[in-house]
DNA sequence: GTCAAAACAATTGACATCAAAGGATTAGGT
DNA sequence: ACCTAATCCTTTGATGTCAATTGTTTTGAC
């Protein structure tokens, strides 16, 4: 059975993402965060709406997942959920004093691995992958 | 707080291959598969050495998740596993007919459906993204 | 105004994954 | 020959994820 004739390009990039997701979370781990965890804190900090279908929309997962999380949190401490009292249905969800500690710190974190991943590639070289993985995600 | 000076590229790649990972398992579904039992199929048949510590490195899956999931297809019928008599540690793992079938059958479900991803991508655009993923897996 | 439908979040049940610990077998040093 | 090390796989316990269901609250049709 010969090799493919052209190589399965959605392999490479699971592989490739994979790793650099699990070393993402490694790092995170040491400043006492996860990945999921960081995705939470940009994703309030960055002010979206403030109810969990959108939070979750934005960081990626569904609501069942985001509850999760959100519970694990609000008993760390990192954040509390107060029901609107326009719309009952709606959580909003706040950081508390730890909850922007833990957000500066792994923002730190985040921004050494950020430039340890570009390390090498070139403005235009960024550019070009950033517009190649769009192109990717439309195709699917 | 204003956005980051350069978008973050580790949090770009892991979007797309989400999005990509996600789109790729449900048309494996469709054909009676999914994409740990595909990994699984291509390394067996590429002819890996036949012990499994290989064929999870192969996958890119621990040895727990690699016997979690060869317990599965070995109740499916797919494979067996036997010892191999020189070495009793390793477990020797060969398809069974309904594994060559369920291989064949995904592997059409998989070359369609790289092809929908490739689709719009020069050769050259292909070969700068297979060189960028590259570096990236490199630099963590 | 009432009541069915929609919106929102939480719960439940399932799967993929990993790290750490455990059991069986072999290899190597003495 | 022994007996400690290493190797190979499995088991156990934990996390992250999703789909489907449930419970509350609000909206909208009548």
């Amino acid at each position: 059975m010969p090799a493919p004739k052209t190589p399965p390009l959605g392999l490479h990039l699971a592989a490739t993402a994979k790793s650099v997701r699990r070393a993402f979370d490694d790092a995170l781990a040491g400043a006492g965060g996860s990945l999921p965890v960081w995705l939470i804190l940009i994703s309030i900090k960055r002010g979206d709406p403030g109810n969990q279908r959108d939070l979750a929309a934005a960081v990626g997962i569904t609501g069942a997942t985001l509850t999760h999380h959100l519970n694990a949190m609000e008993a760390d401490g990192l954040l509390v959920r107060r029901r609107d009292p326009s719309n009952r249905r709606i959580q909003r969800v706040e950081l508390t004093e730890a909850g922007e500690n833990t957000f500066h710190r792994l923002r730190g974190t985040a921004t050494a691995f950020d430039k340890r991943l570009r390390a090498g590639l070139t403005a235009q070289e960024l550019d070009v992958l950033a517009d190649l993985l769009k192109r990717l995600q439309a195709n699917v």
